[in-house]
DNA sequence: GAGAGATCGTTGCATTTGCAACAAAAGTCA
DNA sequence: TGACTTTTGTTGCAAATGCAACGATCTCTC
């Protein structure tokens, strides 16, 4: 056992420490404003993409579990933001999809969510933006190699489909 | 309002993802075998480095909050794992400290957390890892600027001193 | 088309979490 | 010294979390 192991130089610390601390500055802006929760906020950020979307869809997208994806809907609904009709088709399925008051709201809410990217990666200059990527991504594919981690949800499409 | 908004490509949203990605993966480790939880592994890692330390120490290295802590101690301590005596000096402080069982425990824990660490590292090439570090250091940089953000509760010490 | 198995979304439940309140001890200042 | 404030660690509590179980629906196979 080394007597020298500093957590604050652990990279999975650092990377949990960081990845904290950019949530809670996002999440103090959308909370406090319009009470959503994390959950709830990537949910609505899902729905601006897409028409109407199942509870599995989100989950993958967003990285949510399924419980926490239904409590979310469930409360945005509540809250009028989205609303939820049975799928035509298949019959498990809910369609969900922003109402006018949902997308009104994210309309108040995104500038802020995207004024502290903006502010994080102003401070970037286009080659450490590149890396970050690169690396990021890179540490995903240890992890998909590596059979004790949980498999992405959502693997990002390949720029380069001819590698080995 | 933007309609291309796309969370896969949102810097908050990835670092969030990774992140959560690589605790899992090592938390596997220690949860399995020894059943400690995250904050119980932050705890015995501080203590690896320092001989008797108080909640407050703790909270501030490991970036865990109060309650936190004091449960995660209480915890340990049942177990066997760490001690706890009322400090000389100030009577308010706690003077917690690893025992020989916790130092075991450990000795059996650590090789394997640093090993999905190595792992990691060993994907990114020098310039990579020192971008990373440099990157997130940027990062946490414009949260310090930012009210609204939660202050760090430990600032590495500065290499370079002398930079505006 | 009947039955076995898989999938979807919800709910139950024990545990954990975050925050505030608290008692005990130290520090401050007259 | 004595009142007031601050700090330390613990506890209470409402809410959130993770996981498994469940009913409902679909799919596949014979």
């Amino acid at each position: 056992m080394p007597d020298t192991f500093d957590l604050m130089e652990f990279l999975p610390y650092r990377l949990a420490i960081l990845s904290e601390r950019v949530s809670r500055r996002l999440a103090t802006d959308y909370e406090r404003t319009h009470g959503l929760t994390v959950a709830e906020w990537r949910v609505l950020v899902h729905l601006l993409r897409v028409e109407a979307v199942s509870v599995r869809d989100i989950r993958d997208y967003a990285n949510l579990d399924k419980p926490k994806v239904s409590r979310a809907v469930a409360r945005l609904e509540e809250a009028g933001l989205v609303k939820k009709r049975r799928g035509s088709g298949d019959g498990r399925l809910v369609a969900i999809s922003l109402t006018d008051a949902g997308r009104a709201t994210m309309a108040e809410v995104l500038p802020a969510a995207q004024d502290v990217e903006a502010r994080l990666l102003s401070a970037l200059n286009a080659t450490e933006l590149k890396t970050l990527s690169r690396v990021m991504e890179k540490l995903h594919a240890v992890l998909d190699a590596d059979p004790a981690a949980r498999p992405r949800t959502h693997v990002p499409a390949t720029e380069n489909p001819d590698q080995d």
